[in-house]
DNA sequence: CTAAATTAGTTAGCATAGCTAACTATATTC
DNA sequence: GAATATAGTTAGCTATGCTAACTAATTTAG
């Protein structure tokens, strides 16, 4: 009886730290894959955008937005800019004059993957002197706040 | 012979996928905690400086803008709001009068410590629906994620 | 002991990225 | 055909990142 109750503290501090751990490690990753990102000459956001955009195929505006978990108008200047740098292509659909369809260009995919190159040359430098083992238990725990992600309320 | 090819050709896609997993993942958990955060009235990037200052006791602007991995102009603008809000306290140093040392306020600790709980009710609502096996995984992936920051170049 | 060089921080100015409110243009409904 | 609803855009605010150029204080050279 004492023993459960010392788990369900000892849960809640943990689900406490693991918040703060989280929400540090995702700031502080972020900030250094950012500087790699800017060689690209695009901001996270755009890349992000165009990412969908390249594994997800053609999207709306406001499907783009939902994706993104950003406002229209906010998805609306990001995709300006990508269309200024002839990374996307927007044109309005046939069927209803209001939507507007968003791809990728070849150069805006040939973009995205070098970066991706570029990000992952840079990532897999710094986990190299992780193990082989604990690589992928960092994969798993990756997977794991995916599906937390994907079941988000 | 051909294994070991095999295994290394695995390797490279296995860390590929982790890097954009993490990166995604690292961008998508951060949308959704930021608008929690706000719910503290200051952005992420105080947040964070006040979580450095608050856990890890006073600094000098240079020292916390390294920490948090930003050039000084920008740290010099985060704690200058941080101060308008009267979240710290900002005083020069007796010894060297270039020097600025940065406390947190006990309202500045107060707000975080409030901001905190809120986020972790939040990270924990959704995390809930893991497995208590999931969540530890999920944090033990952290923790490597976390070693991996730490001997980070 | 002053003059030059270095160091710590700030200010100015630019870009990206988030938001809400208000607008335009197109579709839908009554 | 007029009112309403929907998809995007524009305008204007805030926050956060940067570099370049500045001020003030300390340290070092001569």
């Amino acid at each position: 009886m004492a023993k459960v109750k010392e788990e369900l503290a000892e849960l809640g501090t943990q689900s406490l730290r693991t918040a703060d751990q989280l929400h540090s490690a995702a700031i502080h990753l972020l900030r250094r894959l950012r500087k790699q990102d800017l060689l690209t000459g695009e901001g996270p956001a755009r890349l992000s955008a165009l990412s969908v955009l390249v594994f997800g195929g053609p999207k709306t505006l406001a499907e783009l937005a939902a994706a993104e978990q950003v406002k229209p108008p906010t998805m609306s200047r990001i995709v300006a800019g990508l269309a200024r740098s002839r990374l996307v292509a927007v044109s309005r659909d046939p069927q209803d004059a209001r939507r507007v369809r968003i791809v990728s260009t070849p150069k805006g995919t040939r973009l995205l993957q070098q970066g991706r190159r570029r990000r992952i040359e840079y990532l897999a430098s710094n986990l190299e002197r992780l193990s082989h083992d604990e690589l992928e238990e960092l994969r798993h725990g990756i997977e794991i706040l995916e599906k937390a992600l994907r079941h988000w309320r």
